[in-house]
DNA sequence: AGTGAAAGATCCTTCTT
DNA sequence: AAGAAGGATCTTTCACT
């Protein structure tokens, strides 16, 4: 999928997305132009979607994280997901199949703050709440190899 | 936390973090070194953990994510966070109180791929796995308001 | 696909206020 | 925190392989 170049360029972007298109050349031993070129087809293909920066949740106060599994009750899956998506503690849902509906992340400042957002969900959807107790593998891409 | 001038830059940085300070600083109507003194703040206090770049699963073709539940078997704690930790198709591993040590998102191109993985826990840790059906709240920053 | 050089633009930082 | 200015740095273009 991605060459052996396209694999460097993205590694490293990943570590410091401000590296420069110079920087980036002579770690692949290629030129300028041709680094330039392979970044704007790996945008164009959708390879990398784009710039950002990592916020750090504990730096902004949120000391505590929870995996929140969520199963509405019947008729308020609508209302359980606008609900989740207009929390912004919520930094992470995925709507699954299986049992639960959703699993979703959960940020907040301390267990009040967690006890009084799930209460609002508490009459509209089951929820099984875990808490973060460490990251072995805090938020990673997926592979870049084709292994 | 933060003020309504660090907020706006953190967001902006979030959006698109290859804005040049001269643009942040006439988006949040300050002078470009205020500007470059405030991110030096951000980055000081750990807000900012680093620039990096977005990468899209699927057209890497990771086709298919999962969330996985995962309890190791008695003793089997160690080895089991080995192998998630050595397998780069988890994007991500929280250990988590509760019944299931861990909760991990697992990126595949295929089932039969998914299939293999979980056989290689399978005979260390009772797993029960949950296919993304959609994503309701892809990744995304913890609130920057202290609301 | 890639190179190399060059031009032009842009940017960041420093200093003074 | 502003504003101006100096100097560094980068990115892109172009002709050619």
């Amino acid at each position: 999928m991605l060459d052996e170049t396209d694999r460097e360029i993205v590694e490293i972007l990943l570590r410091d997305s401000r590296t420069s298109l110079k920087e980036l050349a002579q770690a692949v031993g290629l030129s300028s132009p041709s680094v330039s070129e392979r970044l704007r087809r790996l945008e164009e293909r959708g390879v990398i979607r784009g710039f950002t920066v990592e916020v750090d949740a504990k730096a902004l106060g949120f000391a505590i994280q929870a995996i929140v599994r969520i199963k509405p009750l019947p008729g308020k899956l609508h209302v359980v997901q606008k609900l989740i998506e207009e929390t912004p503690q919520f930094g992470e849902c995925d709507k699954v199949t299986g049992d639960d509906c959703f699993v979703a992340r959960l940020y907040v400042r301390s267990i009040e703050e967690l006890d009084g957002l799930l209460d609002r969900i508490a009459d509209k959807a089951e929820t099984s709440t875990a808490i973060v107790k460490s990251q072995p593998i805090p938020r990673r891409a997926p592979p870049l190899q084709s292994s």
